[in-house]
DNA sequence: ACCTGAACACCGTTCAAGT
DNA sequence: ACCTGAACACCGTTCAAGT
């Protein structure tokens, strides 16, 4: 839990930094506006709720970040800056997709208040969004596809990762969920026209009814590369 | 331009409908705020605002629905209604998956200020969601994959049409957008460490610096699909 | 330069009152 | 049952004033 600013630790003249009080500065607003939507969500980030966090004046935020908008994004930035991904000595350009999307999923689902933020601010070509996207260039580069195809292979990966990320966050729990709600619904037969969804779900076996995103992840990513793959062999077969 | 709610036309006397005007009902105050939110985006959408389009108090809204999430949650539940596909007789499931990416596609981008919602909420098993589902899940069934092999895949095509509705969402233009700006910024060698993008990007012809939105879906889904391929031929190998 | 207080123009929603 | 008016507890942000 983030100590609320008290008014013991609030300051009460203008312009005159106690002595001894850590100055505002542009990463500490972020920094505890991070704290606020990762606890609590993005809904109680306000401006007045943070200033209050930091013990300061709401107005004060203004003098380093020029409004809301500026702080979403800032927060958006902050996260993907902390990208990291490491590819093994020798490991193939499949492995090295595997990693980076393994890696960038795990960056969005590490805040999962700011899902929706990151997967749609991504498209802005900031220089964070750059720099997560580079090391998934480099695996690609590696493949043997023509560069425009590089960009493209590499665009539809980002995309899938986007909608997952999306589809895990929506989730309340996370790590799997339970479609037995949603199967006993289709077997009391109260929706109409759904004969492919019924017949889909009613040849589940018992066990597969709980879904695994981690499993869901891989298997979409196993398709991606493999389709990749066959992009490669037809590339390779006009030469 | 939709008519504000003027004087005239706003009721005075409370609970007595004036003869020859319509009832307020969920069907009217959805159709004005999508109205609204396809005019002038979500941000617009206010329950004062949504009212005085309809020419009626704030709170009479509340009456037909909870609140402002319902709003936008019948929002949702309101364009996802509209999908339609037709799969032409005798098409393969690749023929028909493509189908339903591009009247998917259609729908979410028909409606760009809801994208965000509509990709969002897609994860909750509404009934709307389903409906949406079921045609995909009805050509992928028709390929020859196992039921747990359907629902993965038609998982990952959701995810990945989510993805890129996303990306060309935020896009301001739509079409086709121009890289030459990124481009500029990546010669200007501004931008540390990123080898790989500058590579690729660099290496590009110039007819390829201009993006493609119909392109860029098309390759995607050419990659999944022949993804999809390769996993039935490992299935019926393993028969 | 940095911070503050008061004020402005909004929000969504509750609640009691009208017809 | 359906609609309204006033009120409550909030918002983000501007602006002039403090030090």
């Amino acid at each position: 839990m983030m100590g609320r600013g008290n008014d013991k630790s609030r300051r009460r003249g203008a312009g005159r930094p106690r002595a001894g009080q850590e100055p505002l500065t542009r990463e500490r607003i972020l920094d505890a506006a991070l704290g606020i939507v990762d606890e609590e969500g993005l809904g109680a980030l306000t401006m007045r709720r943070l200033a209050a966090e930091l013990g300061v004046n709401p107005m004060s935020i203004y003098h380093h970040l020029p409004g809301k908008d500026a702080v979403i994004s800032g927060l958006v930035e902050l996260v993907c800056s902390g990208m990291r991904v490491h590819y093994p000595d020798g490991s193939s350009w499949q492995e090295q997709v595997r990693a980076w999307a393994e890696a960038y999923r795990g960056l969005v689902r590490s805040h999962p208040n700011l899902v929706l933020e990151v997967v749609s601010n991504a498209a802005a070509a900031t220089e964070a969004v750059l720099l997560v996207n580079e090391p998934l260039y480099g695996a690609l580069d590696g493949s043997g596809l023509p560069p425009a195809e590089v960009l493209r292979a590499a665009d539809s990966v980002v995309d899938y990762v986007h909608g997952f990320a999306l589809a895990e966050g929506a989730q309340p729990s996370g790590h799997s969920f339970d479609r037995s709600e949603l199967l006993a619904r289709l077997e009391a037969g109260d929706a109409d026209g759904l004969t492919a969804t019924r017949r889909v779900f009613g040849a589940l076996a018992r066990d597969e009814a709980r879904y695994d995103f981690d499993r869901g992840f891989d298997y979409g990513l196993g398709i991606l590369l493999k389709g990749i793959e066959a992009r490669i062999v037809d590339a390779e077969g006009f030469r």
